[in-house]
DNA sequence: TCTAACTCGTACAGTGCTGTTCGAGTTATG
DNA sequence: CATAACTCGAACAGCACTGTACGAGTTAGA
């Protein structure tokens, strides 16, 4: 898989990938011919750069990876306390969880399960470290597992994306039941601050 | 769609349904084939019975609501506190409701939107009156829309069937981090009883 | 026991997807 | 401007699924 030379293909590559995620990211079912549609090229162009639909989803869940990484580097969580950090990064970036929540469901049939999770790893240390902090600084509980706090983490954000999409709860009042929410969940019950 | 007269028949579409059912509830992407096989009956018949997928869909998620409305109703909430109710619920319980998660995603690209929901309604019932008697009772908060709760209620179900699926709890470590969990969410901040 | 009801395998048509091949056209780049 | 790199549509093979048709076999039930 040398890079491709010339400069149009690298621009196809990058529509590709683009229109990929946008596309894996906001319903199920999407086909190869859809992908193509999108990103405007020819679907003989789209296996040209990406052989398999097993390859595309590797490098789309790839990128998606790396960007939700970036954003959440970007918001300076490090200086907050661990539960305004979460209420922080969910304000700014709910979304991308979401994203990754559909994106999950349109590659997860094609991708070798060990070369997915190694993609997702980092996010979960993210998560991890995140839970840890909190945990040590004794606001967030000690009674369950993180690796459970950490998928009903998930599983709130995309209940969150649901009632929004469904029109019961708008973007604002989305947002902020699901940090209540997930705030509840998370902290220590012998603790009983407002954020 | 009247009462078919012979014995075979009637026990044929009960096979048929007990099979749709239990792999509906068990896996995504089950074919019409993969329930003819399951319930030990050839696929021309099951057509016979249901002549589309969309029929048969629709008998198997009326079937799903009868039994879990059915199996709640015996275990005699209403005698209950309401968060004693919603502990009682899940511990006997949440296995349906997880099932019922599965099968909504096998059944929902067939049927159309209303039918579904109409099926489902019994149970939305159910659920938004224990959490209007919790509210009512002072136990259950009162600072989020009901309909969020429920729905957050769902997908913490999902998470905690992901977590068993995945081998990460026993389950009776689901089961009981659920409850926690779900009572974190769903108890007034102001109250902090164990259960 | 006789018949209508029911079941079954096989085979077919139609659809939509993945992945490949071909051949001709376009475009970047040295 | 010449050529290699790239793109494209059209067409094909293969697969899995849904739904239908046929004809022969089995079984319930009066």
């Amino acid at each position: 898989m040398p890079e491709p030379r010339r400069a149009d293909a690298r621009r196809n590559i990058e529509r590709i990938l683009a229109a990929a995620l946008e596309l894996y990211g906001s319903r199920p079912g999407v086909s190869m011919s859809d992908v193509a549609k999108a990103a405007g090229v020819g679907r003989v162009t789209l296996y040209a750069h990406f052989p398999s639909r097993a390859d595309l989803g590797a490098a789309v869940a790839e990128r998606a990876v790396a960007e939700t990484v970036a954003a959440l580097s970007g918001l300076g969580l490090d200086a907050l306390p661990a539960d305004e950090a979460v209420a922080a990064m969910l304000r700014g970036q709910w979304r991308i969880f979401e994203r990754n929540e559909y994106l999950r469901g349109n590659i997860v049939a094609d991708v070798e399960p060990e070369r997915l999770r190694a993609g997702h790893d980092p996010l979960m240390e993210y998560l991890t470290a995140l839970l840890a902090r909190g945990r040590a600084e004794g606001v967030f509980r000690g009674d369950l597992p993180t690796g459970w706090l950490i998928t009903a983490f998930y599983h709130l954000v995309h209940a969150a994306a649901d009632e929004q999409r469904a029109g019961r709860l708008t973007p604002a009042e989305a947002v902020e039941a699901l940090v209540a929410t997930v705030l509840s969940v998370l902290r220590n019950s012998a603790v009983g601050q407002r954020d």
